[in-house]
DNA sequence: CCAAAAGTGTTACCGTTACACCCATGG
DNA sequence: CCATGGGTGTAACGGTAACACTTTTGG
């Protein structure tokens, strides 16, 4: 096969590339990772992200997209750039380079399909003995240390719990994220006082008088606001 | 060419993958980047990022690392990935991804040689109108960015300073970085108590009464408050 | 001699911390 | 009826911001 070039010559030897997708999701006051189970070798059997070869005519984020919709039927969600692993022995198939992301997702997005090459997918605990395939298990440690990074300073605990959540869930998400306990009283009024929460409790009729008070997130607000020279923080 | 396998065959398009580094440095307080004028084509004469494609046996990192020596002379420095860039159109030579580095050089390391298919290396203040190949003007503002985000909660910028250096130094290198100003007093009250500047001043015998006090970064120090769950913030 | 630079001191203010406390409910 | 969980209040503390001020030097 000769390589096609428009213009210019030029014969490197060139790796392979894949995607890789680090889905995380929240439940049960548990971080999640949503995994797949290869049908195909290598590593066939073992629990994998969802990823694959990116294709000629699509970027790295076209391609996490589409590994998303096809691996595990999910769209609309929050999705960046993690990191690009590049370990000469990462992949048993020879040089593979992964763009690996990590993305997001609400609960109520729970629609898991099994797709092409794909046996099964699930939902695991992060903190669960995984034995992944490739450097997978890698990927996730660089891919929660983000994640606890970034959640204190920009608002993506939100991309993690419904739409309309109370402000227990939110300390909940914050104090499994973070992995240390974090004062009540404080925490509410931290958040409360950014008015990026939107109340819904009045159209909570025939809510039992004791529950708590659910509340959304003010995209706009919070866009508005971030362009003023606010910053977010927990 | 057939592509060579080892167990498992795949025969997916392969993009050429490059790696370009984003050499930041610091002089007459101005922020700077290395850049090399291209002495081949594409985009010949246009001056861009030390870089170029990764080898078969090396990694991301060791590719950048090898570049740094090759293209600039430069050794021994902070290296970092930065992003990975995958636009179709990032380069006239077809699918080209580009995992970008930045890289903080101190002024003594200022040894600027130009390497194989350079004709020229030089220093460019980041403000300058610069007319760059490639999308290395986008690489070039996502840098830009990281290092203001970084700049505040790492001690990345004593990389960017002599190894002893005075507080109006670091002072100046602050607002230059963060395009603001910051009070001189309380800059260098919470600089200080940090405790992490070794003063050298008692070895300034000969230095002009009036002089600044020279310190420089204890590393050793830092490196043990970080294990015991100091983190660095300006 | 005066402007500029290095360094120090002072104060008001504000956000965080660490609590204690209230209230309503449901088992 | 009381343990539990949602929600509120408060006082001490500590760091920050915004200054003023001193000293020394170099032009």
């Amino acid at each position: 096969m000769t390589v096609s070039v428009k213009k210019y010559a030029y014969e490197y030897p060139r790796p392979a590339v894949t995607v890789d997708c680090v889905i995380f999701g929240f439940d049960k006051n548990q971080l999640k990772v949503l995994l797949t189970k290869r049908a195909i070798e290598p590593f066939l059997g073992k629990w994998a992200f969802p990823g694959g070869f990116i294709q000629e005519e699509e970027t790295a984020e076209d391609c996490a997209l589409r590994k998303l919709q096809e691996e595990a039927g999910l769209q609309d969600i929050f999705l960046e750039q993690l990191y690009t692993f590049s370990d000469l022995k990462r992949d048993p198939r020879g040089r593979v380079i992964s763009i690996a992301y990590y993305a997001l997702v609400k609960p109520q997005a729970y629609v898991l399909e099994a797709g092409v090459d794909i046996e099964a997918v699930r939902w695991f605990g992060v903190d669960e003995n995984l034995d992944l395939a490739f450097d997978h298990q890698q990927i996730l440690s660089v891919a929660i240390e983000r994640l606890k990074g970034k959640i204190r300073y920009q608002p993506i605990g939100f991309e993690l719990l419904p739409e309309q959540f109370t402000l227990p869930d939110l300390h909940n998400l914050y104090e499994t994220v973070l992995q240390r306990s974090i004062d009540r009283g404080n925490f509410r009024k931290k958040i409360l006082s950014m008015g990026l929460l939107i109340d819904h409790s009045d159209k909570q009729k025939d809510r039992p008088a004791r529950a708590a008070k659910i509340y959304s997130f003010d995209k706009v607000k919070y866009k508005a606001l971030t362009e003023s020279g606010f910053y977010f923080e927990v």
